[in-house]
DNA sequence: GCCAACGTTGGC
DNA sequence: GCCAACGTTGGC
C-alpha cells in the first residue's frame, strides 16, 4: 500500500464536504498539474492519503482511502486530466499543523515542506507513521 | 493583502 | 529548444 497527501482549500472543498459524501466518496477533480496527475495515476485501490487543508487551517485533518482508480476528470473535456475517487475514512483525533510538521526533523524531507504547491503528493511510510502518531491516531 | 516559488505559455 | 513573461498557489 502506498501513502499520499491531498491538499484542498477548505472553502472550496473541505474535509467536512468529503465526509458528507459518505462511503461513495468523491472525485478528486480540478487537478491541472502533470506531477499531481501522475501521482494519481500511480494510485491503487485501498491506498491511503492525508487530507490537508491549505490556506486556512494549514493542517492534516483526516485520512482518506482511494476508492476509484484514475479516470477522466468530469470537470473538463481536456483528455489530459484525470482524477481518482477518494472517500473519508477517519478524522485525525488532533489535526497536525504545518508548523508542527516543519518543527519535526523526521519530516524535513516531506514534499509538503519542500514543494508546498504540489496538490497531490507522495508520502513515505515513515512520514505516514510519524504524522499518525502526532495526530493521536492509534491504529493505522 | 503581499510576495516568493513554481509551472506553463509563447515568441524567437 | 531556450528563456522571458505571466498566472497561480499558498504561506505569512
Amino acid at each position: 500500500m502506498n501513502f499520499w497527501l491531498f491538499k484542498s482549500e477548505p472553502f472550496k472543498f473541505s474535509w467536512e464536504m468529503l465526509k458528507a459524501k459518505g462511503a461513495a466518496g468523491a472525485e478528486w477533480d480540478g487537478v491541472r498539474n502533470y506531477q499531481a496527475r501522475n501521482n494519481m495515476r500511480a494510485m491503487a485501490l485501498g491506498d491511503r492519503g492525508f487530507f490537508y487543508h491549505s490556506n486556512e487551517g494549514l493542517a492534516v485533518v483526516g485520512i482518506v482511502e482511494v476508492c476509484g482508480l484514475a479516470h477522466p476528470d468530469s470537470t473538463t473535456d481536456d483528455p489530459r486530466w484525470e482524477c481518482v475517487d477518494v472517500r473519508a475514512l477517519e478524522d485525525m483525533p488532533q489535526p497536525v499543523t504545518l508548523p508542527d510538521i516543519k518543527a519535526n526533523p523526521a519530516l524535513s524531507a516531506m514534499v509538503l515542506v519542500n514543494n508546498s504547491r504540489l496538490s497531490v503528493q507522495p508520502v513515505t511510510a515513515a512520514e505516514w507513521r510519524e504524522i499518525c502518531r502526532m495526530g493521536g491516531m492509534t491504529g493505522a
